[in-house]
DNA sequence: CGGTGGGTTGAACGGCGTCAAACCTAGTGG
DNA sequence: CCACTAGGTTTGACGCCGTTCAACCCACCG
């Protein structure tokens, strides 16, 4: 219990679609459909929601966050196995997730390459594409999705006008770079189950900030996507977890994830 | 021949001092010393600087480019081995390299950790501060070098005047999120081989960017380094450099690479 | 009830790490 | 000038961890 919101029953706009091996279509919807209107409001600005503390308008004060309210006006849904964008894709807004789990991965997201990180609510997605005007890699829902549409020009122009918001900025990218860096570390020179623990621990740090159980979480991906994040193949994580559990570290079923002893966890991970 | 300028006679303070264990404590030079006025002179601003195309100020037109001259008034030499900063120090600035070659390696750098990457001029150092307020890794010079410092909160005021500034910053550190992004891929599916490659293929391309030679250059770093940047041994590095000599792909003697079959070398990177 | 995608587990192979030894080069001091 | 030293590099032998290939199980759904 005590899972993140979106668990499964969170949208489910008429039909199941699981399966659909067509997950690669892009989305129409820029503004909710009408029938989804009693899922939340149209009107949920910055200073009203409740991730403002951990997303992009971290530190601005209320005057300001006002103005960054505008910015970000326009919302999205992404079901799942939709992309938000995908590889090669113009580059014009970054988004911010309000709802839902992402996994970003290089190429086309045609499914073999590297999975560069998952996102969850409070992130920031897109930022890679500022670099060449095109996005570098292909942002896809693991489950029914919500996110902020930022168009990148007005954010960079609000961002001249409010250093706070600027600064914020800054901070969200540089925050990337040092998570990649630690995954860097991790790819080099980690073994197995260094990487799957030090994955678990951040993981349950992450959901644990946004109020969510520390101690017991849903795995929204699947073994190979972890694989291929973590430079594992699906079996290596299979045997590895079974390997945690066994230890009594873990108890795994199915996607279900109890961390049994944090602390035996937290003494696997290198640094 | 035609090799980067700073190639071992760059700087010759006043005695040698190779081997000096004591690669680590800082550097007091934030102007410079007399003695190397005819060294390069003062006020190189960034307007006068041959790499204003590439750096920082890249995009930024002329009148714009006199306030940014304001920006990068005081430089620094960094002798080899030295740190331009560690790990844990407290956030100010960012770095320009103006010429030499650095590494930034997580933790202390006391040796052990991953090279996060290699530097060469016209490439900024140290961004990833921001997000904590303390460098998150340290870098530190392969061979006497050469910084422009740039205080960072004067440079997010300038960004919120000059647009073009503020684009190129975020193009900037966007760039770094993507390249951190190929090297985890690398890292994560790579072999030994295809990340030997890669790892020329690149240091060719950005040599070439600056002018050099792309087809012959020398290694400013180690064995060793190579390796922990690119999650391997020492002894694997070698002996894959050795391999690709064999298969008459490149030539290696010492840290002097030539590459003499450019397109077999490239057919080897996957992406 | 069968189909399908995801997960677990076993067995054999192989690339790369580990350990060890020798070499090469440059700097140091006699 | 040469011997000495130390760091860097090369090469070989061996073993381990993770990949590969394959079989089987489970949950969910049509």
């Amino acid at each position: 219990m005590s899972n993140p919101p979106t668990d499964r029953r969170m949208t489910q706009p008429d039909r199941r679609r699981r399966g659909r091996r067509a997950s690669d279509q892009r989305i129409a919807t820029s503004k909710f459909p009408p029938a989804s209107r009693n899922f939340s409001q149209l009107k949920a600005a910055c200073s009203q929601c409740t991730l403002h503390e951990i997303c992009l308008p971290a530190g601005v004060d209320m005057l300001d966050l006002a103005r960054i309210d505008q910015l970000t006006q326009k919302r999205m849904r992404v079901l799942r196995h939709q992309a938000l964008y995908k590889a090669g894709d113009p580059f014009h807004s970054v988004y911010a997730v309000r709802a839902g789990f992402f996994k970003t991965e290089g190429g086309t997201g045609d499914g073999r390459d590297q999975i560069t990180g998952f996102q969850m609510a409070g992130e920031l997605i897109g930022l890679d594409g500022i670099s060449s005007g095109r996005h570098a890699c292909s942002a896809v829902a693991l489950e029914d999705s919500e996110v902020c549409i930022i168009p990148f020009n007005e954010m960079e122009a609000l961002a001249r006008a409010v250093p706070a918001l600027q600064r914020s900025l800054h901070r969200l990218m540089s925050r990337e770079m040092v998570q990649d860096h630690k995954l860097l570390a991790l790819l080099g020179s980690g073994t197995a189950e260094e990487r799957i623990t030090a994955f678990l621990v951040d993981l349950s740090r992450r959901l644990s900030q946004r109020g969510y159980a520390a101690s017991e979480f849903v795995l929204r991906m699947t073994r190979e996507e972890i694989g291929r994040h973590l430079g594992l193949t699906l079996e290596t994580v299979s045997r590895t977890l079974s390997r945690l559990q066994r230890q009594g570290t873990i108890r795994v079923q199915q996607r279900l994830v109890r961390i049994i002893d944090p602390k035996a966890l937290s003494d696997k991970v290198p640094a």
